[in-house]
RNA sequence: GCUCCCAUCGUCUAGUGGCCUAGGACACCACCCUCUCAAGGUGGCGGCACGGGUUCAAAUCCCGUUGGGAGUGCCA
């Protein structure tokens, strides 16, 4: 491989369910990657952490897979893991030490606190600089911060100037001599060559600490880039705890990866032309950095189910029947799984793929088919069984359907043949029979499903629900 | 508090000094189509935060104000 191929990575660390921001900062790294012959490194940043749990990173690996971000690409190396680098990391704040680029200090937090309420101050006032103190238990190095001006030289933002006086000699090893975040990082990213940080914006303060351990090190900063965060309604970043972020459940729902990935991808840029849904190959031919917007980004979930709406729409009868089967021959779903019967599905397809959003919206309109009684919605049911009429007219309706032809356009004109007779116009007749055979006020086409469920069946529908209208 | 970032319809965005009486998408509203609901079609509502500059010309450049956000850990 050629020595000045880009380099990407993708660090999350395995604290819980994969994140949307996370899954487009990965987009970002794997499109660049991809367009420009490079190479996409995954690391699991599993340091310490008493919240890091390994089916986290499984479910990582998962996700990315399911975006299309996987590890059959010649593009994708990983998964590394940061704990593998402990003895790196640590290696490093010692030639630190050694070359005068930190400090041990023994100050426990609180009296830092204390010496910063002191004097006003906040933060830590580089008390043990000079002090020429030796590791020891319970003392933690620390970078000696520079005088001058770090310039973040970013992708998306230019230039960012730091005045290091503002900034605090941090801490490299903790009392106990694991190393932070900030030196594990840098150090990975040393020694896999990383050329290119993409990463949320929240990381652009520590920015400047990361670059001075950089050249602390003897090496020439990554090409930064920080893009901006996803924000919920109240334009707050996006928390596991508040918000729902999890890929994965988006995934359950019924959320396409293309949909979820071409939406994703509307947030903080766009693709050119007057179109947003466009073919993956066109953004991973156009995405640029420089393009990116600076300002945070509102995750909109009806904008994404449009999104998937669309994306529904365009599949083929056949790819939109695969993917519902899905959901639908899961044990999540409210029929024994013996009473699904593909072949009706199949007939009923073309008529709910116009009507759902995500696919979990496919079983509410094709239950009815499978469970052995419709589902009660009294709600519906009073209603659409109020008029003086519409048991009457039901029965009629019944009594049509005794004797017709048994297909879709014979039911159609039994029903109207009877409104005809009331002067009632279809739409409203239809209420009573639709709650009968579906138990729902709103569905797909009835006609339809009633032909497919069978005479027989659709009768002793209608006969129930009359029995029931009469109580 | 301090540091840094940001600011075009409600939301996501196009716009990089004249093509902008600011374009598209989602949402919303109306109408058409229609067996309910959708889908589809047509139309509509709606925005350059504010104040100063620079310029023949500013949404676009500069300064300030205001408003948002992120970071301020011996978390990652």
């Amino acid at each position: 491989m050629s020595t000045d191929a880009p380099r990407y990575r993708f660090a999350p660390s395995p604290t819980g369910y994969f994140h949307v921001g996370g899954a487009r900062t990965a987009l970002y790294n794997w499109i660049l990657a991809v367009r420009q012959g490079g190479t996409f490194v995954l690391r699991i940043e599993d340091t310490d952490e008493s919240r890091n749990q390994p089916q986290w990173t499984q479910g990582i690996i998962d996700a990315l897979a399911w975006l299309g971000i996987d590890s059959t690409d010649p593009h994708f190396e990983g998964p590394y893991f940061q704990s593998a680098n402990a003895a790196e990391h640590v290696a490093a704040a010692e030639r630190l030490f050694a070359s005068g680029h930190a400090y041990y200090c023994d100050l426990t937090s609180e009296q830092i606190q204390e010496r910063a309420k002191q004097t006003g101050t906040t933060g830590y006032d580089g008390y043990s600089r000079d002090r020429g103190l030796g590791p020891g238990e319970g003392r933690v190095l620390r970078f000696r911060v520079p005088e001058g001006h770090t310039i973040v030289k970013d992708l998306v933002r230019g230039d960012v100037d730091f005045d290091n006086a503002t900034i605090e000699d941090f801490v490299l090893l903790r009392g106990n001599g694991t190393p932070v975040f900030l030196l594990a990082n840098v150090v990975d990213d040393i020694l896999m060559r990383i050329s290119h940080v993409v990463r949320a914006e929240e990381h652009l303060p520590n920015t400047p600490k990361q670059q001075m351990l950089w050249d602390a090190l003897g090496h020439g900063a990554p090409q930064w880039a920080h893009v901006p965060v996803l924000v919920n309604e109240q334009r707050k970043k996006l928390s596991k705890r508040r918000d729902k972020v999890a890929v994965e459940q988006y995934r359950e729902e019924g959320i396409l990866a293309d949909a979820m990935r071409n939406y994703l991808m509307t947030l903080g840029w766009a693709p050119a032309g007057d179109t947003e849904i466009v073919e993956w190959q066109s953004i991973v031919e156009s995405f640029r950095l420089e393009d990116v917007n600076h300002s945070p980004a509102f995750f909109d979930v009806k904008k994404l189910q449009a999104f998937n709406g669309e994306y529904i729409r365009l599949m083929s009868i056949e790819q939109f029947v695969e993917q519902a089967e899905v959901i639908l021959m899961s044990p999540g779903v409210p029929w024994p799984a013996d009473r699904y019967r593909p072949e009706m599905f199949r007939a009923m397809a073309p008529l709910v793929q116009t009507r759902v959003a995500v696919m979990a919206e496919v079983v509410p309109m094709v239950d009815f088919l499978f469970l052995a009684e419709p589902p009660t919605d009294d709600a519906s049911f009073t209603k659409a069984f109020s008029g003086d009429v519409a048991a009457s007219t039901l029965e009629e309706i019944a009594v049509e359907f005794e004797s017709i032809t048994w297909n879709v356009e014979q039911i159609k004109s039994a029903v109207e043949a009877v409104g005809e007779r009331h002067g009632i116009k279809l739409g409203k007749l239809q209420a009573p029979l639709r709650v009968a055979v579906t138990g729902r006020s709103v569905g797909p086409p009835l006609f339809e499903p009633i032909e497919l469920l069978g005479r027989d069946e659709t009768l002793r529908r209608i006969r129930l629900a009359l029995a029931r209208a009469r109580r």
